[in-house]
DNA sequence: AGGCAGGTGGCCA
DNA sequence: TGGCCACCTGCC
């Protein structure tokens, strides 16, 4: 492998604008907590990629900066501040949590101080959790990056394989590595994964989930534009109509509209959140119909964000 | 080495 | 409506 497309040259190091200050693990659980699967961590710097964009985070100081390609500067200099929800006021939405009378949740907020949604394309954001049915991060992470490798246009950005990075014949990072660390294509769109046959889905380690984005892909395909209205259609409404696709239930349509939509009052219903709520609030047994209906219930409109302070916490190392 | 993993859909009573 | 189970496959 050359050296050559690793030539191009990244912007300079710029504060981003907006007075988010979080600490490294916040920025980490915000980052590659699940949200998204396209970002990756190497020597203090994080990359990540989303639609024609690519961009790196550090914090200096305390500081978070960031730098994008070249070409792409001007557009990420927009297209960041939106991804990573800049604009919302975190800290005030926060605070009108139910913390005050709710002592675990209020240990949760204490714990990932400044945790955010991050508001990703939305068709992405479907592609991600169509690969998620009962995989882990680091697998999705992966079936994301071949479904890129394999199906998707190269970035405009310069690539991002380690240095030595061994690969087999298949272009997969041998599994043994769990070495996620290319974020050199985009992943397809919609239109361009309609036209590839299942099986090579299937290849990307998708498994079953390959027909299910077969099949979303072909329904997308048939209805032009009809992914793009569902995006901003009422939250209610706009579920239903995912939950047309196959391959997306409860869980999955919530996903997408919490973390693809920035709709706060979404609230996915994952195992975690399930041991969350058995544990912490008293539902042992509970299905994740009733689950959710609490949740709403209990956390109100922006439930959502109060889920993810909840999921991380209990995702913690050792966590109990 | 076999069960389990950020779910969903289909089939039964 | 509610409870089960198959579905792929890599990993602990």
């Amino acid at each position: 492998m050359t050296r050559q497309e690793s030539q191009a040259a990244w912007s300079n190091w710029k504060p981003l604008p907006g007075d988010w200050h979080p600490s490294r693990d916040v920025l980490a659980e915000t980052l590659d907590g699940g949200q998204s699967f396209r970002w990756h961590h190497a020597d203090g710097i994080w990359t990540g990629a989303w639609a024609g964009c690519a961009a790196q985070l550090r914090l200096l100081d305390g500081t978070l900066q960031w730098r994008a390609p070249k070409p792409l500067a001007k557009t990420v200099a927009t297209a960041l501040p939106r991804y990573l929800a800049l604009d919302r006021d975190w800290t005030g939405l926060t605070d009108s949590l139910p913390w005050r009378s709710d002592a675990h949740l209020a240990q949760c907020v204490a714990a990932f101080p400044g945790l955010r949604i991050l508001r990703q394309p939305f068709g992405e954001t479907l592609l991600g959790f169509l690969c998620s049915a009962t995989k882990q991060i680091g697998q999705i992470k992966q079936m994301c990056a071949l479904l890129a490798e394999r199906h998707g246009l190269p970035g405009d950005w310069p690539g991002q394989t380690p240095a030595g990075q061994p690969r087999d014949e298949l272009g997969a990072l041998s599994m043994s590595k769990r070495q996620t660390g290319t974020v050199r294509h985009r992943l397809p769109t919609w239109a361009e994964l309609a036209v590839i046959p299942e099986k090579e889905l299937r290849a990307c380690l998708l498994g079953f989930r390959a027909k299910y984005i077969h099949g979303t892909a072909k329904f997308l395909a048939a209805r032009p534009g009809w992914l793009e209205a569902t995006e901003s259609l009422p939250y209610s409404v706009a579920k239903a109509r995912l939950l047309e696709l196959p391959g997306v239930g409860e869980k999955i349509a919530d996903c997408v509209l919490l973390f693809g939509a920035g709709r706060l009052e979404a609230f996915p219903v994952d195992t975690w959140v399930l041991k969350s709520l058995a544990r912490r609030y008293g539902l042992t047994g509970w299905k994740p119909a009733p689950v959710a209906l609490f949740g709403r219930t209990h956390f109100g409109p922006l439930a959502g964000l109060a889920q993810q302070y909840l999921f991380a916490w209990e995702r913690r190392p050792g966590g109990r």
